[in-house]
DNA sequence: GTAGGGTTAG
């Protein structure tokens, strides 16, 4: 080599390591600046090595561009232990465990030392793998290692993971005791976490493990940051916040890191107003926030509704932090995105995420389950194929929205394309596959997802488990919905109401409010939704009394003010069981304007007792709201027809047509060997139609002799009688039926789903069906359940 | 040690 050269390469060695010197964990730069230097080195042919070499490896480590770390670790010939460590250390706090043991025991013995053994361990108990991490410790202490404070405090960590009792705890604590570490407050802070970690296990008594915490933490002679908040932390784990909050105020020195602890127990355990009442106390007595603050408190808004104190906070922080760091803004923002969406601000949430100058994972999920959440699939659509990377939570989040906006194949699809993409569905995956199984009344395919679940050990999940409720709820299977709330191994508000529903849609109104009243025995709050529940529940048996007293109980014993949807189920109530005055007097003295839900359940009431007058009343109020909804139209013509009024029918029909409004095609579906066989009115599509128009002529011969009359007033337009039985002989539901009835195993219930509400001559008709066959008949209309069965239906001829 | 996603019920 000659002079100049060698010169010329101590010169760039020079010059790169000042620049690699500016990298530190506070120049935002840092990641740029090594980019920089590192394509340098490459086109002038220079071969980092040693120091700058590590230099590099280490800035794209906490830059978290592992990739790039790699590759060049990998071009190395023989890397010395600094750079091993530095590697083994990012690969473990990443959850890399894999690639930080092959790095770890590629080292021979004659290199290591303490810190990559202290590195490895850490990794272990990242991974969660507390004994892997004991195991390597032992292997450090017989290839004679010292182990150090480092090495303590990772240890600890580890042992925090496993430790099961209390007595353990104490012998741990003896144990560091006679290390000579018993003084060094990082040990004693590792030391205090593991008490505080073996308080939440279930199987030890937390406030004994607790005040053996406090007991450790009061003899330390000396306390950081990490000390106070891992107590605080401690309570707040274990469900003990005013313990929290009074060791809080017993502090001298006002940490923010120790509020913020406090401000997110507050805001994980739902005391929304608690937390921003400390936010508020922080500006009083001048502790500076901090973007963990920032985050906790936009949180207890979003979660809380309280969208115009998230708006200040913004507002705040725009106006204080004019140039805020990267990790600043990354959390921030994620946390005002989250904000957004959920007090419903789709479009603002998007505008913060579009003017972010880094995005994440987070940042991502949080505007796709803002589409989602605002029904806006299109959108989510498209904005889930434009994501960069996607994680379960991604796929959870796309799969329920699809199921639960009506797009329960599309649903099903991507739940087996994550699959295909290795992605493992979770719990919440399979529980928004299940809502589509649910809602496209798919047993088989749901049954086969619950024996999946089963195999995978999901089988204790109470998302999932509620979930299975739901699907086996709306595939007509009542007996499996109960038999599975019965058996589960945590039961939450949701499984109640859930089950309650279940019940109360088949028609067992009455074990439905027993339900209830056990829930209520139980201790287990109702909830708004609940309510919602039970008055439906009440309105389809026809118990004015009951939903009279529930209704009343709502906001008197239960805190909880009847929202429009509870006064629609009351309206509904009322005008079933034929009481128009009271429901009147109910709209008018209601505390908020009445909306449509309203108006449909009183134009519904009067179509049942044929109440022209208030049902025209109704009906108008609901064109001017909402003049494209198309069941009002439908409803009010069927009001018309019943009595034989066709010029009025035929005024609804022409209205529909000028409004450009199309009535939704009536069509009802059944599953035969795991296929879903669909029929609409008159159907000439289905390849085996024929076959059953000859079956249902053949069952109507005798259906005729034990007394069916088809029933013409049914049929909406106006035209000879006997044309009229040929238009009800082909709806859709009879055709769906009589297929089930050819296709199924003898005696087999026949479970068929319709999308819209059933007709009155096929309520009629299935009755005499059951008795003739034999055999149970199960209809899903669009509100309800039948269950017709030896001439008689589960709704007592009430829907 | 502190934050920022999800799910199920009408």
């Amino acid at each position: 080599m000659d002079m100049r050269n060698a010169a010329n390469v101590r010169r760039l060695a020079n010059q790169y390591a000042a620049q690699l010197q500016q990298c530190c964990p506070h120049n935002p730069m840092s990641y740029s600046i090594a980019r920089t230097v590192h394509a340098h080195m490459i086109a002038s042919g220079f071969k980092p090595r040693g120091y700058i070499l590590n230099r590099l490896i280490d800035v794209y480590c906490k830059s978290s561009d592992l990739v790039s770390a790699h590759h060049l670790f990998d071009e190395i010939r023989q890397p010395d232990i600094v750079a091993r460590t530095t590697l083994i250390a990012a690969h473990s706090s990443a959850g890399n465990s894999n690639l930080a043991r092959e790095i770890f025991f590629a080292t021979p013995l004659g290199i290591r030392d303490t810190v990559c053994y202290n590195a490895m361990i850490t990794g272990y108990s990242h991974n969660n793998d507390g004994f892997g991490a004991i195991e390597l410790f032992r292997d450090l202490l017989r290839n004679g290692f010292r182990p150090d404070n480092f090495t303590f405090t990772s240890v600890l960590g580890a042992l925090a993971l496993i430790v099961e009792d209390e007595k353990q705890c104490q012998q741990i604590h003896c144990a560091v005791v006679k290390s000579g570490s018993g003084f060094v407050t990082s040990v004693l802070n590792a030391l205090l976490s593991v008490f505080v970690k073996c308080a939440s296990s279930p199987l030890v008594s937390s406030s004994s493990l607790m005040a053996a915490a406090r007991k450790l933490f009061d003899e330390m002679t000396e306390r950081d940051e990490l000390s106070w908040t891992t107590m605080i932390a401690g309570y707040v784990r274990n469900g003990e916040l005013d313990a929290a909050r009074q060791f809080l105020d017993g502090m001298t020195e006002k940490l923010v890191v120790a509020w913020n602890a406090m401000i997110s127990g507050y805001v994980h355990h739902g005391f929304f107003l608690e937390a921003l009442e400390m936010f508020r106390k922080m500006y009083l007595l001048g502790i500076q926030w901090d973007e963990f603050t920032y985050t906790s408190v936009l949180s207890a808004c979003a979660n809380a509704g309280f969208f115009l104190h998230g708006k200040q906070v913004h507002a705040y922080i725009l106006r204080t932090e004019p140039r805020p760091s990267l990790d600043f803004s990354l959390s921030v923002n994620n946390a005002l995105a989250t904000l957004y969406w959920k007090c419903g601000k789709v479009d603002e949430a998007r505008q913060v995420f579009n003017q972010m100058p880094v995005k994440d994972l987070v940042s991502w999920n949080a505007i796709l389950s803002g589409y989602v959440n605002a029904g806006r699939i299109d959108e989510a659509k498209s904005f889930f194929e434009e994501m960069p990377e996607r994680n379960l939570l991604t796929w959870t989040v796309m799969i329920s929205g699809l199921a639960q906006n009506g797009f329960g194949e599309e649903s099903l699809k991507l739940f087996n394309r994550m699959k295909s993409e290795g992605f493992e569905p979770c719990d919440y995956a399979f529980a928004g596959a299940i809502i589509a199984c649910a809602w496209l009344a798919a047993l088989m395919h749901g049954r086969q997802l619950h024996a999946q679940l089963v195999r995978l050990g999901f089988d204790s999940s109470l998302s999932a488990g509620n979930a299975l409720i739901t699907m086996y709820a709306k595939c007509g299977v009542v007996e499996a919905a109960h038999c599975l709330f019965l058996t589960m191994p945590y039961l939450d508000s949701v499984s109640w109401n859930a089950m309650i529903a279940a019940l109360g849609q088949h028609g067992h109104g009455a074990q439905a409010l027993e339900l209830f009243e056990l829930m209520l025995k139980e201790d287990i709050l109702p909830d708004r939704i609940t309510f919602l529940t039970v008055l439906s529940t009440c309105s389809h048996a026809g118990l004015v009394e009951e939903g009279h007293r529930y209704f009343k109980s709502m906001s008197g014993l239960y805190g909880i003010c009847p929202g429009e949807d509870h006064y629609a189920r009351m309206i509904d109530l009322l005008c079933r069981a034929g009481k128009f005055s009271e429901a009147k007097d109910m709209i008018e003295t209601m505390p908020v304007e009445p909306g449509p839900p309203i108006w449909e359940a009183l134009l519904a009431g009067c179509r049942i007792h044929g109440n022209m007058d208030l049902g025209i009343q109704a009906a108008e109020r609901l064109f001017e709201l909402m003049p494209q909804h198309d069941g009002t139209y439908v409803l009010l013509s069927n009001m018309y027809a019943t009595v034989g009024r066709w010029d009025d029918v035929a005024k609804v029909r022409k209205l529909m047509r000028d409004k450009g409004v199309k009535k939704e095609p009536g069509c009802s579906w059944i599953e035969v060997e795991n296929k879903v066989h669909v029929f609409l009115v008159d159907d000439i599509v289905h390849p085996e139609v024929q076959a059953v128009y000859n079956y249902l002529e053949e069952l109507g011969l005798k259906m005729r002799k034990l007394g069916y009359i088809p029933d013409t007033k049914f049929v909406l337009h106006d035209m000879e009688s006997e044309q009229k039985e040929y238009v009800l002989s082909t709806h859709s539901e009879k055709l769906a039926v009589g297929f089930g009835l050819l296709k199924l195993p003898l005696g087999a219930t026949v479970r068929v789903f319709k999308n819209l509400r059933i007709c009155g001559d096929c309520h009629n008709a299935f009755k005499f069906m059951s008795k003739v066959v034999e055999r149970e008949i199960v209809v899903r209309d669009g509100k309800r359940f039948h269950h017709f069965k030896n001439g008689e239906c589960s709704c007592g001829n009430y829907w």
